[in-house]
DNA sequence: TCTACACCCTGTAGCAACTACAGGGTCAAG
DNA sequence: CTTGACCCTGTAGTTGCTACAGGGTGTAGA
């Protein structure tokens, strides 16, 4: 497999690919008599694990600690658990700060009712955080 | 006001002041003749409005245009308005994909039963994606 | 007067996690 | 034999800061 194929075949950026390879996320395949890069099915697995904890948040070094598991399954599982279960702490504290968010953003833009800037309520309401009700991140 | 007590008075990182100064969203102050930079009260409420809409979510370049407003009072309020509305729904978009991003995570971590990692749920749910009831970016 | 220390300056490099070239090589079809 | 799709390396850009390195300034105490 090429990396173009493996590109489409995980739905993954082709320098996205050489990237995870250059930080050490994916072993260095194999190269034809051409220097192209000769994926097998294992990178590809191997890929779409990445890409998935990826899109479920992981960063790279969370990605790079759970793939450390798969390569030692003799490992306590206890460590993935961890990791996820932090991972959804943190998932949990954003959603909370992004709902805070909305309501002052909602506050802000209700109070608009046309006009010119220098009567704005939104541009008000930027200036002077003591409007806020609550605290914001 | 040296960038110091700027600095406490906002709660912006003094570097930070410097950054915005660099790129041109607030503009030079005076120098001393130590070549310190000698800000006054202007510059202190234009860095509030500017802290105040970062911390809202607002990224540099609305943050810059919401300045723009600001600067030319005879301008439309409704651009602020729309740029904030833009924002909101940025935001609750964000909300809905960390919503389902919870639902994955917590999903996963309920399927842990402790154990090797050869036998961890959380990394075999990593690894295959069908597994998933709903779609996640 | 010396010196310690807090403060200020510029300029550059680093972070995450990619993305986007520039400037080249390879290979199969028409 | 050329066109076009693909591949290669290496480097620089993105966002929004943050962290130095290597200097200068200002003031208080010994």
């Amino acid at each position: 497999m090429k990396i173009g194929e493996l590109s489409r075949a995980t739905g993954t950026n082709i320098e996205t690919i050489r990237y995870y390879e250059r930080i050490g996320l994916l072993k260095a395949p194999a190269r034809t008599s051409a220097n192209y890069r000769a994926y097998d099915d294992l990178h590809r697995t191997r890929l779409a694990f990445v890409r998935h904890s990826r899109e479920l948040g992981f960063s790279i070094e969370e990605v790079r600690s759970l793939l450390d598991l798969v390569d030692n399954p003799e490992r306590e599982c206890s460590q993935a658990d961890q990791i996820a279960t932090r991972h959804l702490a943190k998932v949990e504290k954003k959603i909370d700060q992004l709902i805070t968010l909305r309501g002052e953003l909602s506050q802000i833009i209700g109070r608009c009712r046309g006009g010119v800037a220098a009567d704005c309520r939104v541009i008000e309401s930027l200036a002077d955080h003591t409007m806020c009700h609550r605290d914001h991140v």
